[in-house]
DNA sequence: CTCGATTGTCTAGCGATGCTAGGATCGAGG
DNA sequence: CCTCGATCCTAGCATCGCTAGACAATCGAG
C-alpha cells in the first residue's frame, strides 16, 4: 500500500516538474524551443517518460494552459475586488488581464493562441477554464447594459482585450498607445 | 535581351505559381501541410527552386499576406462603399472584416497570426499592410467621437474585431451569437 | 561551329523535430 | 532468493526546413 501511495506521490511530482518546465522553458526561449528533447533534459529523464504522462505535446501545452487559466482567474479577482465603483472594477480587470498576457506571454499563448488540445464553450470544457471566464463575467455582466445578455457582452468584451494583448505583441500596434486605448475600451463599451 | 525577359517573365510567372499554390493548400489542409516538400510537388519543381524566390518558409507566408491584404483592403473598402450613411458604414465595414476572415482562415493567418517576417507599423511597413490598415481607418476614423485620435481608434476597434476572428475561428467563442455581438461592437464604440 | 563559362535545376543529405518499439533494469511479493 | 511485472532508456522512424555539390542546358567568345 504505502509503496504504490510513495510511487503515485512521486509520479504526481514529475508530472508537475514536467508541466513547470515546460512553462518555465516556454517563458524563458518561447514554446519553438520547448522541444520534448530538451524538455526530458531538463527534467533529467528520457523523452518517452514525457509521453507516460502526456500524449503528446499538445497535452503538455495544455496542462500548462489549464495552470495558467487558474493563475489568470485569480489575478482577475484579485484586481477587481481591489477597486471601488463599477467602473474602476472594470478598468482594473481590463487591465488586469493585458498586464497577465503582457507578463506571462507563453502561458497566454498556450491558452489562446496555440492548440493544447482543449474544449472551449462546450459542456466538457476543463473547470479552470469556465471559471476564468467566470472571473470576467463577475464583473462585466454588471456593465452589459440593459437587454443585453451579459454573457455575450462579456464574450465581446474579453474579444477587444484578446485583440490588444495579441496584435500588441505580434507588434501590428504599438504599445505607445496601450493607455488610451484601455480607458476608450472601458469608457465607450461598458454601460456605466 | 527578349530572351531574357522571357525569362524573368517565366520566373516571375513560377513566383506567382509558388505563392498561390502555398495560398490554396493552406486553406484547404492548413497551414501546418504546406510543407516545403509538399509545395515543390505540387508546383512540378525540386525543393530548391522555391529557396531561389523565397529566402525560406517565413518569407512564402509574407507572400500569401501580403496578396491577401491588398484583397482585404478592396473587400473593406467595397462595402464601406456600398453603404450609406456612417453607422451602417462602419456596421457593413465590421461584417466584411469578419466574413474576410472566415473565408479566408488561412490568408488571415498568414496576416496576422504567423510570422511572415513582416514588418508592422514601422515606416518600412510594406505598402499593402499599411493600406489595409488605412481602408479601416477611412470608415472608422468618422466615428472616433470628439478629442479621440482616429488611428487610436482605428486601433481598438480592429483589435476588436480581430479578436472575435480568432476566438471565434479557434472555438473560444461560439458562433450563435455573432450578430449580436457585432451589433452591440457598433453600437457602442463607435461615436454615432 | 566549337568549346569553356554561366545559369539553372536536381539528387542527396544534414541536423532537428515529434513520437514509438523493444530490450534492459530494478524492486516488490511469494 | 527468485520470479515477474512495472519502469525506464537506447535506438530508431518518418518528417521537417534548409543546403551543398553534381549535373545538364544554354550562352557568348574565338
Amino acid at each position: 500500500m504505502s509503496v504504490q501511495e510513495r510511487k503515485e506521490r512521486e509520479r504526481a511530482n514529475r508530472e508537475r516538474l514536467i508541466v513547470a518546465t515546460a512553462r518555465e522553458l516556454a517563458e524563458q526561449q518561447g514554446w519553438d524551443a520547448v522541444t520534448t528533447r530538451r524538455l526530458a533534459e531538463r527534467i533529467e529523464y528520457s523523452q518517452p517518460v514525457l509521453y507516460s504522462h502526456f500524449r503528446g505535446k499538445r497535452e503538455i501545452i495544455g496542462a500548462v494552459a489549464l495552470e495558467g487559466a487558474a493563475e489568470m482567474a485569480a489575478a482577475l479577482r484579485a484586481a477587481a475586488s481591489e477597486a471601488d465603483g463599477r467602473r474602476a472594477r472594470v478598468a482594473a480587470l481590463a487591465h488586469a488581464y493585458l498586464e497577465f498576457a503582457e507578463r506571462n506571454p507563453a502561458v497566454y499563448d498556450a491558452l489562446f493562441q496555440l492548440d493544447g488540445g482543449l474544449a472551449f464553450a462546450r459542456e466538457d470544457t476543463p473547470e479552470p477554464l469556465k471559471d476564468a471566464f467566470a472571473a470576467l463575467l463577475e464583473t462585466l455582466g454588471e456593465v452589459a447594459g440593459e437587454g443585453v445578455h451579459p454573457a455575450l457582452f462579456t464574450e465581446l468584451f474579453w474579444s477587444a482585450l484578446h485583440g490588444l494583448a495579441t496584435l500588441t505583441r505580434a507588434g501590428r500596434i504599438l504599445p505607445e498607445g496601450a493607455g488610451e486605448r484601455l480607458d476608450l475600451l472601458v469608457e465607450r463599451l461598458a454601460a456605466l
